[in-house]
DNA sequence: CCCAGTCTTGACCGGCGGGTCAAGACGTGG
DNA sequence: CCACGTCTTGACCCGCCGGTCAAGACTGGG
């Protein structure tokens, strides 16, 4: 996961980070921030002890404290290391070329792809999460994506492939529908392999914005990410 | 909210609950719901302290353990009383004559319109909550509500106006936009009246799972819940 | 008036868990 | 070998908070 650079990038501020890490240092810390990241992803973020990690890492409890500021900080940190990922994976699903419906489509594909496959790693951000404490934390990171978001969708209103609806609203919808069915699928109650789960959300999405069923189908159509060929029907569609 | 007997149906167990109460022990008791229903409101179970509680409502700590036997069980009173006020609201709003397609539209209005008008008591299953502690208890009530759609859905894919696809996927679509919704607007992402978040909502659902453009039509088309005319046209929209 | 059951109080308990700290170990350069 | 910065340890501290309890107060029936 992150490099130590895109690390060093999300935690700043006035803590222990600061220091000049020797090799040892990183790896220490990156063992840390791995079982938390586990643990996150486990059992959630309130119920997870620091003394869980430490142990989990086989270090001591005072060395979680060197590297970092407090529990919410290792948080923070995965945060944005997972977040980074998500928006590469995004920028490579998406072809600049199709239209907006479509490009609306890929990146849907894609991220309910990346979640269902790093759900371990995802899913500690579940649902933008509704613990008041971490909400702000992860406010910024979610108003990315729905700013992508919105701007396909304008540009789709504008070529009348979408409906003329505000196009916030309408882009609340399109990351809605993908929190969602990532979170029931990683909470096991929606038991299909990951690439169907996709498609699926793919074609939900495109109905639920297309301006008409010519506007979907042709969405529904034209290939999905990476340009793999994909038939309009359902199944057979197995990626990675 | 929950008459005396609603509230039996969920409080009991091996609980101080079998007790028989006085005209003044019913008070108290609902003083109690009543504070905690509105600070779980505001700030969450989590962030909650039983302390707060019995503050708001004016009594001391231990009156608290008197009537309850800890602080999850007025949650799971709360959540049940609401729950079942849900429910009527939906039964109210849907006419069993119409499609099955304006159904769930009927149903996924009166749904967004009732939490938006509760949001105070409804917010504390917001997004049936990620706590792993309380989702076990939010579960089977959230189970009611998918399987009825679904019913609602197959029928729709049987008559040809909903979209052929695995009816189980589609009803947690529809609830799920419900909830996002739902949450966006109590959070204060949303800023819009409860009506035209509610026609918005089902507007979005309908394109969704509608078999084509005829079905979505004539969805949209035919009177919302309780014969209240709504022309199809969006208003002025805008969002924080 | 007394008794028994219902109700009410707030001090207290216990443990849990985030965060601190003083004491080193280890490694490197002088 | 020393000095110094980095790293590591685990015992300890302390506030918080859910839950308990012994001691009453209030009320209605006999």
């Amino acid at each position: 996961m992150a490099a130590p650079n895109g690390a060093k990038d999300v935690a700043n501020g006035a803590g222990p980070a600061p220091r000049e890490l020797t090799r040892q240092g990183q790896e220490r810390k990156q063992a840390i921030l791995d079982a938390a990241g586990a643990l996150f992803a486990e059992r959630g973020y309130a119920e997870t002890r620091v003394i869980d990690i430490v142990r989990a890492a086989g270090v001591a409890k005072g060395l979680f404290y060197w590297y970092f500021e407090n529990k919410e900080a290792v948080f923070a940190e995965l945060v944005g290391a997972v977040r980074h990922q998500l928006r590469l994976e995004q920028g490579r699903a998406i072809d600049p070329g199709a239209t907006a419906l479509s490009r609306v489509r890929q990146g849907v594909e894609a991220s309910v792809r990346f979640m269902g496959e790093h759900r371990r790693l995802y899913s500690f951000f579940d649902m933008e999460s509704l613990d008041p404490r971490l909400m702000n934390l992860l406010r910024p990171g979610a108003e990315v994506h729905l700013t992508d978001t919105a701007a396909h969708v304008r540009a789709g209103i504008e070529a009348g492939q979408i409906q003329d609806e505000d196009p916030l609203l309408l882009a609340h919808g399109v990351v809605g529908a993908v929190a969602w069915f990532s979170h029931l699928h990683r909470t096991g109650r929606i038991d299909l392999p990951v690439g169907e789960l996709a498609d699926f959300t793919g074609r939900f999405v495109v109905r639920a914005l297309a301006a008409d069923d010519e506007a979907a189908a042709q969405a529904q159509a034209c290939g999905g990410d990476r340009g793999v060929a994909r038939v309009q029907g359902r199944s057979a569609a197995r990626v990675g």
